[in-house]
DNA sequence: GCAAGCCTGTCAGCGACCTGTCAGTGGGCC
DNA sequence: GGCCCACTGACAGGTCGCTGACAGGCTTGC
């Protein structure tokens, strides 16, 4: 992050692409720990979460991520529970040796037993099954921090455009009155497209941040979906969702 | 192609062209590093992004691109997912151990589209397809660099000339009140007029920017379209856009 | 443990839109 | 008055996006 203050701060315009405004109560950017032994696993998180505008470091291991956490004194960790030195729940002990509130998202592998996770959130820490979209982990780390009270500036859970209203933690969607009930990728989509109002976002983009990272389909699947939302979106009402031919999707206040 | 050598040594006027606002916080030029193995082309994106009063350096491989980043430091990077030595992915993350935030354009080829494009715009990174126009080029990579908050003279989104205003983020173009409709390639033809106003920009220089790169046909294309913006923008209003015959176009406040 | 239902993603067809060619016309300039 | 340049209507071909139909898999409820 070159400097995000400069962005805060611009008069004119807000920052290009809306920033998250979870801040440190200085007004620092977010620290973030990633811990996973995967590089490209890591450096894809690393990527989107530093296009957050939070600060990332990396550790690779189980000690590594101790250490870090030491000097780096993170606001949250991401953490692998697969690790080559120590297990998820260990590397958890450390941690909290040295953080005590800090909240931890996991990563596990889909199969994983389910009930050693129900012993790593039972703090209040969260997990997502991998492969995960980028959205997802971005989502829930806000959600943490927000529940642990991370920010002076107080970070909002309801995202809104025009009329359009999304809660990222009730999951609730409406439009005007009315409620909206939407599957998991029709929410992580229009999630994806809300935080970004009036930005053209292109197939590839949706797709990157929306699906899983592993997604090997077609482009094609973004048109379908954004077909589902408008039909329960914007069907019988002035439209919100717009194609850009050529170029991608955007979504702005009906106006 | 035409000529492109007729743009880079317009001597007489260094100040002429508009230059980018885009500059590093200290006041120097932005510096960009092209990466690609083919010759003609990154000299074409050299020529292209020295006009934008960018300082370019360029390198024929991953390897080469490692190096020069070190010492070059660049504030963006234009890269071809298709190099000699390493793949895009693998540069990427070389590049990004060494600099951390820099934003990095993609170049791919159009039917490779799908092919390993995944993950790379995760970071809020983008790309372009062969054959690309210039302009597209320029554009997305201040847009990048933009997004990175990378100028202290904040560079704005918006272009205006008169009346007309052009938004890069939203594809919204309108003059007064009205908003206008268009397509891709009048969208980039407009934008190349109105980030030059007042200057005459010849049908083969439009046509060297704006349109692909290997494009074959006449140049009668650019009047075609001229033709059709003038419908969108200027019918029943006080022209913009004018004809220098023999020269070329102009667009300019309806004063 | 089985069946029903829901969710996700593939595929293919259709229609709309966009792009660029061509040719005829009109207007400016010498 | 003539020539050239520019403008624009018509058109063909292609591309892009949308959506209905469907299959497989997972979840849920009985």
């Amino acid at each position: 992050m070159t400097d995000v203050n400069a962005l805060e701060s611009a008069p004119s315009r807000p920052a290009a692409r809306p920033r998250s405004l979870l801040t440190r109560p200085d007004g620092s950017p977010v620290r973030v720990l990633v811990v996973d032994d995967e590089d490209t696993l890591s450096d894809l998180l690393s990527m989107a979460l530093r296009y957050e505008g939070w600060d990332v470091r990396t550790a690779a291991d189980g000690a590594g991520a101790v250490k870090a956490a030491r000097d780096f004194r993170p606001d949250a960790v991401v953490l692998d529970v697969m690790l080559p030195d120590f297990d998820g729940l260990e590397v958890l002990r450390r941690l909290r040796a040295d953080l005590n509130e800090v909240p931890v998202l996991f990563l596990t592998a889909r199969d994983a037993v389910e009930d050693r996770i129900a012993g790593l959130t039972a703090g209040g820490d969260d997990y997502v099954t991998k492969p995960f979209s980028l959205e997802e982990v971005v989502a829930r780390l806000r959600a943490l921090m927000r529940r642990v009270g991370m920010s002076a500036v107080r970070d909002d859970a309801v995202l809104r455009v025009g009329d359009l209203t999304l809660d990222e933690d009730s999951h609730e969607v409406r439009r005007g009155e009315a409620e909206i009930e939407l599957t998991a990728t029709e929410f992580e989509l229009l999630r994806f497209l809300m935080r970004n109002p009036k930005r053209v976002l292109s197939k590839a983009q949706i797709l990157d941040r929306v699906w899983h990272y592993d997604f090997g389909g077609q482009a094609n699947v973004v048109e379908l979906y954004v077909s589902y939302l408008r039909k329960k979106i914007d069907l019988g009402r002035t439209p919100m969702i717009h194609t850009v031919r050529g170029a991608g999707y955007v979504i702005k206040p009906a106006a």
